[in-house]
DNA sequence: GTCGCTATTGCAACGAGCTGCGATAACGCG
DNA sequence: CGCGTTATCGCAGCTCGTTGCAATAGCGAC
């Protein structure tokens, strides 16, 4: 893994609206100084590290990848940027089947998460098709669903497949 | 808190293949042995714990509770006790708001939960209530969905009328 | 009763994430 | 450019929950 360039030193790489096209993570430091908030060092590796990546990412993964930027990286320090983060709706977390965090790069698109008990994968779930469910709660509890915090668990149809192929030989445990 | 008599003592209420009706307890001993497993002391305090609970309780509750009756108590021994008994079909787990785990005594009923993310209570989220979704789910994309993982983050209607009344004043954070 | 197999225990260490605190350093101002 | 304010950092320690391992103890068999 290539070192960084220590930051500060020499030009660093074009840093326009180039490669930032879509990507807020440019005007960061502004909205941050605009709260009164600051502009570290620390904060612009974890951002760095956020620009590169996509989807879903747990907090240790980000944790980790802050590391191997700048080994002298602490816990601490990262969750609480991206708390921070979070409060400028730049990341998002939920939880996810195992009560693990999981955050949620430019969550342009307010959706929930489907996973699977057996298999472990998740997958997004649209507004739509939480639609009829959100509708239902509004009306009759005056619930107001937030979609980033919906979690449905189930079998998705692969293992649904799988344990029908197994057939009724198994009332397996797993 | 009064001493529960000594199992066995006295005659146990009807043990028939009928039902287990309320009283699931009172057979988890042969029904662990059935399965090569263990009746040991420290099972039977969880268990009297648990007959003594309802609806949810986190994980570290149940540990506290176990030792108030035993100080000896171990967290390691009871969640895997707890693992074990979910494995039994007498408790289930889920995640509440903040990863944590809830145990949920004795899951007659299947539902979800429904949490306000700003007052954090909790509610049931009978099937009938997600029956929209669920078929959805299943229809779309052939995937089960399992009521006990499925968990709705939003506001409820207190707290949204709270919020209303707070006005536009507040861009509150929370 | 006691013997052996092995499930279970308790311990210690670990991983994820949070928090209080003193020290540091951003950043706005003059 | 230097100063003071105060947000942020790094640290140490804590909570919830899990895991590997050696020692213990259920429980079925003899």
């Amino acid at each position: 893994m290539p070192a960084w360039p220590p930051a500060g030193s020499g030009p660093s790489p074009v840093e326009g609206p180039s490669r930032l096209a879509g990507a807020p993570w440019a005007t960061v430091r502004d909205r941050l100084r605009a709260r009164g908030l600051r502009w570290t060092p620390q904060r612009r590796e974890l951002i760095d590290v956020l620009a590169a990546s996509t989807g879903h990412v747990t907090g240790s993964e980000l944790v980790e990848r802050c590391r191997a930027v700048d080994p002298a990286t602490v816990p601490s320090t990262v969750y609480r940027t991206l708390h921070v983060l979070e409060a400028l709706g730049l990341v998002s977390h939920s939880h996810g089947h195992d009560g693990r965090e999981e955050f949620h790069v430019l969550p342009e698109v307010d959706h929930g998460h489907l996973h699977c008990t057996r298999c472990r994968r998740t997958w997004e779930l649209p507004a739509g098709e939480a639609a009829l469910l959100t509708a239902a709660l509004r009306e009759a509890r005056g619930f107001a669903v937030d979609l980033s915090h919906l979690s449905v668990g189930g079998l998705c149809a692969d293992c649904r497949a799988q344990l029908a192929a197994l057939g009724s030989a198994g009332l397996a445990l797993e």
